[in-house]
DNA sequence: TTGTACGCGTTATCAA
DNA sequence: TTGATAACGCGTACAA
C-alpha cells in the first residue's frame, strides 16, 4: 500500500500539502493540486483510515446496539441506518444486546473501546441512571424507542401509548366489546405504554377493563399462543384480541385455529409493529405501523448533525403510529352484552 | 482517556512493560505485573484500539457484505457471525451489496479502505474473475453460498442442487406428477442449481419436464404471486408447486387463494430456505432447510483460523440441506395422468 | 526481565 | 500558499 509519503515524494511536494488536497480544507494552488492528484492516481493511493483516525481523533464509525440482529424488526432498522451512514462515508459497527442488562452494558463498552464517534442505542434492560451517567461521558449517543428524562433531545421515540389506543379503538369502533389483551413484558416501557393506550380507548368507550382479559406475554410467538389459550379459557366469549406485537399475533392465530375458531369471523385480531411478514400471515394481519426505518434514519441524522456537524433540518423526536387495515378484523357475530 | 504512558508513569515502569502485561506475550515478573494492573485499574485505562491497529497492522475488524440487511435470511446469518467474533474480541462491519454488481464492488472497496483484517462475502452479481483477482490482493476473504474455481478452500456453500432435488422428490413421493416450478433469477448460481436438482428428481421418477411448468421469478413475494398465476393459466391441472425460496412461496400461497384453491388440498406447495417466518404462514410451509446460521459460523471459523491463527478443527465447506415437513403438502386428489 | 527508541500513516500547528 | 515537524497511542526490535 502506497502511503502519503510516497505520494508527496512523487509529486515533489510536502506531506502537508498532500494532506491538504486530499481533505481540501485549505486553499491549494491548482497546479500543485493537479500534481498531487496525478501522483495519487499513479500510485493507486488510498488513505489509511486507521492512521487518519489516530491523528484526527475521529474513527468515522458509529456503534449500534440492538436487541437482536435477526428478526424482522431490526433488519429494517439496520438497513436504513447503514444506508444513511454509507452515503456519508461512515461505517457502522453492530452489537446485539439481547434485552439483557449485562449484555447491553458489555455491548456498549465494546463499542466504546472501538472508539466510535457516536452510538445509536436500542436498549431495554439497562437503567435510566446508567444512561444518564453514560451521557456524562465523552461518546455522544441517541436513544431509540426510549425516553429518559433529561436526555429528551436525544430520544427518538414512538408514541406507543397512542398506538395501543389505535389498536383497541379500531376494534371498538368495529363493534367489539369483549377484547382480550396480550401484552409484552410489562417491565419494558413500550409494553407498558401500549397497554395504557388500550385502557384509554376502553375508558373512552365506557368499557370496563377486566383483569381476566389481560395476559402478559413475552413478545414472542409462544407467548401469543399461550396468551390466546389462557384468554379463551378465562372468557370463551371474547370476540377480539389485541396483541402487543405481530409475533405474538402469529402465535395467537395458530392457537385460535387449534381451538377451532375461524378467523376473523369468530375472532378478530390486531397486531402491533407491522413487521415485514405481517402480510404473509393468514388472514393478513391488521396492525399498528411502527415506522422503525424512519426512526433509524432520524437517529442517523441526529448523529450526522450533532457529531459530524452536517447542516440538517431539525430532528423529529416523536413518531406517530397509524393503523394498517388488512383482513384480520371483522365485526363480531353478535354484539357482546 | 488515560494512555499507556500515564499508566507506565504511575506504575513506575516503562511503556514497553505496560504493553507486555496488557498483551501478556512476554514473560513479566509477577510483582511488576501487579503494579501495572493496579495502575490500570486506578486510571480506568482502556487501550485505544485505533492506536493498537496502527501499530500492529491489525484492525481486529471483519467486513461483511450481504445482499440485504433486512429480510429474514441475512438476519440469522449476521446474528451468528457477530456472536462468533464478539467472543473473540473482534468486531464486524456490515455493508449491503443489494445484489448489484456496482454496489457490491463499492461495498468491498469500502470495507478494504476500512482496513478490515478479513472479509466475509455473500455476493451474487460480481464476476468470478473479479473474485479471483481480489484473492490476489492482500485482504483474505471467505465466500458464502458461492463456489469459484481455484478458491474452493474459501467457499462455504450449500448443496443447492440437492436441495432442489429434495423438494421435488418430496412432492413426487407424495404422488404428485404435474409439478410447477417457480425459480429464482436464473443468472444466480443458486437458482440455477436448485432448478437442476428439480430436473434430476423429475428424471429419476420418469416425469418429463415441461417448459410451461417453469416460471422464472425474482426471489420475492411478487414473483411468487405472478408465477403461480402464470402456472395456473398454463396448466390448471397442476397439483403442486415448488418455489425456489420461501418468499415466493408466500406470494404463491396468496395467489392460489385468490384463485379459489384450498391449500394444501387443491395445491401443494414446497418452499426453500426455511426462513424464520415460514411457519407463520398458513398452511405452515413445508420447505428445504438452508442452515445459513451454521454456514455463517463456519465462515467465521475460517477467518479465526486462517487470519487470526486460532487453533480450530477443519473447516466444513459444503453443507447439506434437508426437508422440513410441515403442512403445505398433501397427496393429490386424483393422481395426474 | 526490563527499558530505549523507532515506526505505524495521518492530521494539525507553526513558521516561512 | 507551502513546508517542517510535532503529535496521535501503541507495538516491538534491540539492547541492557
Amino acid at each position: 500500500m502506497a502511503t502519503i509519503y510516497e505520494v508527496s515524494k512523487l509529486a515533489g511536494v510536502s506531506l502537508a500539502t498532500v494532506s491538504r488536497v486530499l481533505n481540501n480544507n485549505t486553499p491549494v494552488r491548482e497546479a500543485t493540486r493537479l500534481k498531487v492528484m496525478e501522483a495519487v492516481d499513479k500510485l493507486g493511493y488510498h488513505p489509511n483510515s486507521v492512521a487518519q483516525s489516530l491523528a484526527s481523533k475521529r474513527s468515522n464509525s458509529i456503534g449500534i446496539v440492538v436487541s437482536e440482529l435477526n428478526g424482522p424488526f431490526f433488519g429494517t432498522l439496520l438497513s436504513d441506518i447503514e444506508a444513511a451512514f454509507r452515503r456519508a462515508g461512515k461505517h457502522v459497527i453492530i452489537a446485539a444486546g439481547h434485552s439483557d442488562e449485562k449484555l447491553e452494558k458489555e455491548s456498549i463498552e465494546f463499542l466504546q473501546s472501538r472508539n466510535c464517534d457516536a452510538l445509536i442505542l436500542h436498549v431495554e434492560a439497562v437503567t435510566d441512571e446508567f444512561l444518564t451517567e453514560l451521557a456524562a461521558k465523552d461518546i455522544p449517543f441517541v436513544l431509540l424507542n426510549r425516553f429518559v428524562d433529561g436526555l429528551s433531545d436525544r430520544c427518538v421515540t414512538l408514541n406507543n401509548q397512542h398506538g395501543g389506543y389505535l389498536a383497541t379503538n379500531y376494534l371498538l369502533s368495529h363493534g367489539h366489546q369483549r377484547i382480550g389483551y396480550i401484552s409484552g413484558p410489562m417491565w419494558k416501557h413500550d409494553a407498558e405504554q401500549r397497554y395504557f393506550g388500550h385502557l384509554r380507548a376502553l375508558a373512552q368507550h365506557n368499557v370496563n377493563p377486566q383483569e381476566r382479559l389481560f395476559y402478559e406475554g413475552d413478545y414472542h410467538e409462544e407467548g401469543g399462543a399461550a396468551g390466546l389459550h389462557a384468554l379463551l379459557k378465562a372468557d370463551p366469549a371474547i370476540t377480539a384480541v389485541v396483541c402487543a406485537n405481530d409475533e405474538m399475533a402469529a402465535g395467537a392465530i395458530t392457537s385460535a385455529r387449534e381451538a377451532g375458531l375461524s378467523l376473523p369471523g369468530d375472532l378478530s385480531i390486531v397486531g402491533f409493529d407491522n413487521v415485514n411478514f405481517s402480510h404473509y400471515m393468514f388472514p393478513k394481519l391488521t396492525t399498528v405501523d411502527y415506522p422503525i426505518g424512519s426512526m433509524g434514519m432520524m437517529a442517523s441524522r441526529w448523529v450526522l448533525k450533532n457529531v459530524y456537524q452536517q447542516k440538517l433540518d431539525d430532528i423529529q423526536t416523536v413518531f406517530e403510529p397509524r393503523i394498517i387495515e388488512r383482513e384480520s378484523v371483522a365485526r363480531p357475530r353478535v354484539t357482546a352484552q
